[in-house]
DNA sequence: CTTGACCTTCCTGTTGCATGAAGGCTTAGT
DNA sequence: ACTAAGCCTTCATGCAACAGGAAGGTCAAG
């Protein structure tokens, strides 16, 4: 099947299913014209990829992911360990952003938010306010 | 004062500091010689946009931010209006991490994590398991 | 045999800087 | 006066993960 087809079938742009060749993560047949001709095997590690990436795994993670998904002898403790560790990323970002958050809220609650030129919000980011 | 002392002013990079001016943020004196050249006006600027950096506005957001700073009529509204689009954009990125994190939780629980190769994991990221 | 949908490669742009090259300026020490 | 360290300058390139578009080749249908 042609990179249109394979594109539907893995629900992946084609510019992004180019652009994986590019980076050596699939290498589909080509036709006698030159056109890209995907197998459905190749089909399932588009789809992998899409899985993994919407998961939130780089690049570089499903590369990884990629090399024990083709190994049939690999430990599922190698797999896990990698599921955690982004989950303890993912757990670090959410903190992160909180954090931010409650500052906004707490400067965006003390802001009267009306057509006068004093603005509590601005003042912090300028540091004119304790802290 | 030249770049590296308004670096430890502001507590920014000086590479970042010339980025900054780059893209039209700030443009401070220059000397005789071509040093850049700051004032505590400029510093003011740069920790501006120091704060407002960490707080996750983007670059835009920040030039929109200095463009209320600059405006002494600006109505705090305006101000307000912008941080809590940050804050409803926060909260859909929490959203998502934490149905990412569910995700990857409820397959990481599945995995035995031991060096035998059946992994729930890598069979979810094929497609082999159902939804 | 032409139209139009699909395909190809290649180049540039995105965000927010970081890294490094090649060279000029300044200041302190000898 | 000279020199070495440590500033500073500009310009070019790279990162992640593609997206958009130009210029041109190919294929199936009418």
């Amino acid at each position: 099947m042609n990179i249109g087809e394979a594109s539907k079938q893995s629900l992946l742009p084609t510019k992004t299913i180019r652009y994986y060749e590019d980076i050596d993560l699939i290498k589909p047949a080509r036709t006698h014209s030159g056109y890209r001709d995907y197998d459905e095997k190749d089909v399932h590690r588009l789809r992998f990829l899409q899985r993994s990436r919407s998961l939130g795994f780089t690049i570089e993670e499903c590369r990884l992911l990629l090399s024990l998904y083709d190994d049939g002898n690999r430990a599922s403790a190698d797999v896990k360990v990698i599921a955690e560790a982004k989950i303890a990323e993912i757990d670090r970002k959410v903190t992160e952003l909180e954090s931010l958050k409650l500052t906004l809220a707490a400067l965006a609650k003390n802001c009267h938010g009306d057509d006068k030129p004093d603005c509590p919000i601005i003042d912090d980011l300028a540091g004119l306010r304790d802290h």
